[in-house]
RNA sequence: GGCGCCAUAGCCAAGCGGUAAGGCACAGGUCUGCAAAACCUUUAUUCCUCGGUCCGAUUCCGAGUGGCGCCU
């Protein structure tokens, strides 16, 4: 087992300069779990540590990836594994610090029974047929023969879902929840002290995204966004170009809404996300540590690192 | 001052005599791999106020209040 400590939390709790301080006092090296700094020359808006907070501790697993590659929570899954073993190997402990909820699942999960990588053009495939209510509900209803128990997990509309069942039990002859109930049984690489950042006043965690949006645009969002999509780093299609700032941006690119209003629908998304992401590891067994007081009143980064500090020793003494 | 139009949830908005569509926001949730994605659930005992007609009014009539437009 890899001794490992994991910080998650929604955008903008503080994940960053928090982790900073704890890789430094327990000498580990970060490895990032986060969906979106994978890719290359997307900088500001995926907030980024800076160059000189990067060369404080040693990061992996950001700017991996031109904006224009496919990745997945596999992909992902292998690659920490990999990074996780070397840094155990130069003998200090992995600090998967991030807020891409499933990616961190998928390495802690690890192990044998690993689903097969979805294939872009098997969701191609039906790409037509997904298009009307009699179509998607066919497929639902085939899904619902092949394997009744994911179909009862999955909502006829939740076209993606119901697609990679099927398409899982297509590749393989095993149905989907056969996979994961096996999945469930092994037993993951890491011994893991999971931290998460948490807020008792959700608008304080809302204020501070909004703030950090503005910094963004005065930082050169805008051009940022202009860049990728000038120099053809960046299409449409991609799963970088679902990021939140760059898909709302390219309308102004584009003259279809003004910058205003896209910087109020860029907070609205952050606003979103935070909330599916607060969604997510509330259904953790993660260490909560909160970044306001019960009074929603800024607490400072002091004692918040000190609460990080007694988990990770709560969990290994040393 | 006169005439016309409008007033429905936090916002937008349909309904125009039979017991309040829909969208957005808010809130809650799902998640075994496109996840910063995709999807689900929930939200008006009441329609600006008062009076009238009617078995029954958000809907029709009158008055008031507020907003918008046009005219003098």
């Amino acid at each position: 087992m890899i001794q490992a400590v994991a910080l998650s939390g929604p955008t903008a709790s503080g994940k960053t300069s928090l982790s900073l301080s704890l890789a430094e006092k327990f000498g580990m090296e970060i490895i990032s779990c986060d969906s979106m700094q994978i890719y290359r020359h997307m900088d500001i808006g995926t907030a980024k540590a800076a160059k000189e907070e990067r060369a404080r501790v040693p990061h992996h697993l950001i700017d991996i990836l031109e904006p224009s590659e496919c990745y997945s929570a596999e992909d992902y899954a292998k690659d920490a594994l990999a990074c996780a073993k070397q840094i155990e190997k130069r003998g200090s402990r992995p600090l998967f610090v991030g807020g891409t909820g499933l990616y961190l699942d998928a390495v802690l999960r690890g192990g044998e029974w690993q689903t097969p990588p979805t294939s872009p053009a098997y969701h191609e495939k039906y790409e037509e047929q997904t298009k009307t209510e009699e179509g998607r509900l066919a497929l639902y209803e085939r899904l619902l023969t092949v394997d009744p128990v994911s179909a009862a997990a999955t909502h006829p509309n939740n076209v993606r879902r119901v697609l990679r069942a099927l398409e899982i039990y297509d590749l393989t002859g095993i149905s989907k929840s056969e996979w994961d109930k096996k999945s469930k049984e092994q037993k993951g690489p890491f011994d893991v002290a999971h931290l998460t950042l948490d807020a008792h006043d959700r608008d304080f965690l809302y204020k501070r995204a909004d703030l950090r949006i503005d910094e963004m645009m005065k930082a050169g969002l805008l051009e940022e966004v202009k860049n990728l999509y000038g120099k053809g780093f960046l299409t449409p299609q991609s799963t970088a170009a679902q990021a939140i700032g760059y898909k709302e941006l390219r309308g102004v690119l584009d003259g279809k809404i003004s910058l205003d209003e896209a910087v109020e629908q860029l907070k609205l998304s952050t606003r979103h996300y935070i909330k599916r992401q607060l969604t997510w590891f509330h259904a953790t067994d993660a260490v909560r540590i909160y970044i306001d007081t019960e009074d929603g009143c800024e607490r400072s980064f002091s004692s918040i690192l000190s609460d990080a500090e007694d988990a990770v020793l709560r969990k290994f003494p040393d």
